[in-house]
DNA sequence: GATTGACTGTGATTTAATTAACAATATTTT
DNA sequence: AAAATATTGTTAATTAAATCACAGTCAATC
C-alpha cells in the first residue's frame, strides 16, 4: 500500500514539528495542536495518522516519541539513502548546506559539477566530483537519489546521465520539465511558477 | 472568478515553454505537443486553456503569441509587482540570481538582511538593505511580495515585520510553517519534505 | 462534394483529497 | 456514580481535480 502523496508530505512536516516538541520536552500532543502548527485541521491530522495505522493514548493525545518512530518506519529506509547534488551553483550550495546536519536518514554524500575548478571543493563537508565520474561514484557509494540544480540548458543531458548511472529518484529544481523512464521517481519544483502563483493570488485578492 | 490553483501553476509553466517556442520561431502548437513538454495530457492542457477563455485556430493548434498574451493577461498585474528577498544567505542569493533577467512582470528590486556587513552589497544588480528599514523601503518602492529565505529561528519574527510593512503575499522557503493574517497570501515550500517524499516513493517502488 | 482524419471544446464521469458528522472512549466534574 | 467534557477513529458526504467520451469543426483527400 502506498500512501497518498499529500499525506506523505504532511507526515514529513509533522515529524519535524514532533522532533521540535521532543526537544522542548513535550511528550504528548493533540491532533488539534499538531494541526495548528501546520495550517491544517485536526481531522486531517487524524486522518493522516490513521493512514499509518498509529493509534493514540485515548484522550491524552499522541505519544510524540512513538509517533516520530512510526513516521520514521514509514518514510525512512532502514539503512538510509544516499543523495547527490548535481550542479554546484548558488542553488546547489544552498540545498547542500540546508540539508547537512539535519538529522535524517538522507545523507548528501557528494556533489558534482562540470566546472573542474570546483573539484575537490568541500561544501559543508561534502566533496565535489567532476560530472564525468558520476556513474563511477554513484555506484561505488550507492547513491540512489539526485538533486538537480544545474542550469536549464544542460538539464536534459545531465538527466540522461543520471538515468544511465542508475539513480532511482530525482528532485528537479531546474526550470525545465524533464523526462524520465517510468521506473524512476521524479519530483519537480519550479520557483518561478511558485512566485507567479503568489502574484496571481495577490492580484486576484486585490480587486 | 479565480482559477484552480493547479491550473495557475500549469499556466505559468506553459508560458515558459511557449516563450521558448517563440524564440525557436514556432508560431503554432497543438495541445498534445504542449502536454508532452509538461508530463501532462492533451485534455488537461485544453481544459486549462478553456479556463482562461482562449480558443484556438481550429485545426492549426494554438497561436503561440496570442496564447502567451492571454496567459499574461491572467497571471500578470498590469504594472507588474515588486518583490523583495528577505535573508541574503545561500538560498536568498540563489533565488535572486535565478530571477533577475528573466523577462517578467515580477521584479526583485530589493533584498534585506539583519547582517549589516551585507549592506549595500549588490546581488545581480539588486541592492541589500538592513532589515530595520523594511517598512520604509517596502512603502517607498511599493513592494507587495516577499520571498522568505531567512534561518528558521528568525522566521516567525521576520514574518510579523512583513505583515506590519504591508506585504501582500509571501513565498516561504524556511522550514517552519508561518502564520499570516487571512488577507495575506502565503505559499510554502519545504525542500526537506520534497526530498523525503522522493525517498519514500523510491523506497516504495523498490519492494 | 462527400468522406476521412486530426484536432478542439466541453458535458459527464471518475478518482483523489478534504471536510463533516458522529459514535466510542476516557477523564473530569458534579 | 451519573453527567458533562474532550478527544479520537472512522463512515459518510462534499469538494476539487483529472479523465473519459464524444460531438463539432476545419482541412485535406478521395
Amino acid at each position: 500500500m502506498t500512501l497518498p502523496e499529500r499525506t506523505v508530505e504532511r507526515l514529513s512536516e509533522y515529524r519535524r514539528s514532533l522532533l521540535q516538541c521532543l526537544e522542548e520536552g513535550k511528550t504528548h500532543i493533540f491532533s488539534h495542536e499538531l494541526a495548528d502548527l501546520h495550517h491544517n485541521t485536526a481531522v486531517q491530522v487524524r486522518r493522516d495518522i490513521m493512514f499509518i495505522g498509529y493509534t493514540s493514548m485515548q484522550r491524552k493525545g499522541y505519544d510524540v516519541r512513538e509517533l516520530v518512530d512510526v513516521i520514521g518506519d514509514i518514510l525512512d529506509s532502514e539503512r538510509g539513502l544516499n543523495v547527490a547534488v548535481i550542479g554546484v551553483g548558488n542553488l546547489g550550495r544552498a540545498v547542500t548546506t540546508y540539508f547537512v546536519g539535519k538529522r535524517s536518514k538522507l545523507n548528501i554524500i557528494a556533489t558534482f559539477d562540470v566546472d573542474t575548478t570546483k573539484m575537490d571543493r568541500v561544501i559543508s563537508g561534502v566533496k565535489c566530483y567532476p560530472l564525468s565520474r558520476l556513474k563511477e561514484v554513484v555506484e561505488a557509494q550507492q547513491i540512489s537519489i539526485a538533486i538537480m540544480t544545474v542550469p536549464a540548458d544542460s538539464a536534459a543531458e545531465v538527466m540522461a546521465q543520471l538515468v544511465e548511472a542508475g539513480i532511482k529518484g530525482v528532485m528537479n529544481f531546474t526550470t525545465i520539465p524533464l523526462n524520465v523512464p517510468p521506473e524512476m521517481y521524479l519530483d519537480e519544483y519550479d520557483m518561478i511558477t511558485s512566485l507567479e502563483k503568489v502574484a496571481y493570488f495577490v492580484k486576484s485578492s486585490q480587486k
